[in-house]
DNA sequence: CCTATAATGCAATTGCATTCGCAAGTAGAC
DNA sequence: GTCTACTTGCGAATGCAATTGCATTATAGG
């Protein structure tokens, strides 16, 4: 994996244009706008490759299959809506949480998910 | 699923001793202690069973599988050990992270999920 | 422009958690 | 104690995301 095809722009460009977590399903459809005869294993195959070099970082949250956003955030959390399933950046973040751990356990990192409506589905159509 | 059965009870009780969040295997190893002939097929259907009426609740953490624990505790967190992977309860909470939110999301609900060293491992032998 | 070889598309396959079919076992009402 | 529907144990079967084999296509160095 290290040639530039039309595939792995393709799949590049759908994420940039995203600005958001997307799943494998998502990053197809999305990039198959640039390459149309692009297929799943074409995409798992990039993804992965993406993500060893660097690129790309998965994006886990709870009972979710493996989102992937472009590499280059700090330190961020993540939003889903409740209506839509889909994922958002949140570059907040309520800061040191070692305080929350028991006594006797040391808190390395975190994860926070916020689940609610985002813009387009607080006021359904 | 109503009847009171010896495994179904061992898988009551495994829960009960744990105080944590438990894996479908590790209620299987944990409860096979006072039933020794139970099988994973059981406790896949006594989880089941015991979610839907309310006794257990499910635990999901970011790309892991669904774990239970009994129900009853309030809204609380979870702490992931980096080292033995075993999930803790974390009963403090952040508080209210709406603002957190890009503008015009509405925040419902949360997870955080805690990583480091539990107790055990903070000192490994 | 040519060529070697990495990358793709497709369909088949894997891996694995979870569920199911069915015969045998058992809780609990009478 | 008897009876019967609910449960269990077992192995086979599912569901589904992800991966792979292979023939074909296409990138990029010369």
């Amino acid at each position: 994996m290290e040639r530039n095809t039309r595939q792995r722009s393709a799949i590049r460009d759908a994420l940039a244009r995203a600005e958001r977590p997307l799943l494998p399903a998502e990053v197809l459809a999305a990039a198959q706008a640039e390459a149309p005869s692009l297929s799943i294993a074409t995409v798992y195959r990039n993804l992965k490759s993406m993500v060893e070099e660097g690129e790309l970082h998965p994006v886990q949250l709870p009972g979710e299959n493996p989102r992937f956003e472009l590499a280059g955030h700090r330190h961020h959390h993540h939003f889903q809506c409740t209506r839509c399933q889909r994922v958002f950046d949140v570059h907040a973040c309520p800061g040191d949480l070692s305080r929350l751990a028991p006594s006797g356990f040391t808190v390395e990192d975190h994860e926070l998910t916020l689940y609610g409506r985002c813009r387009e589905c607080v006021a359904p159509a």
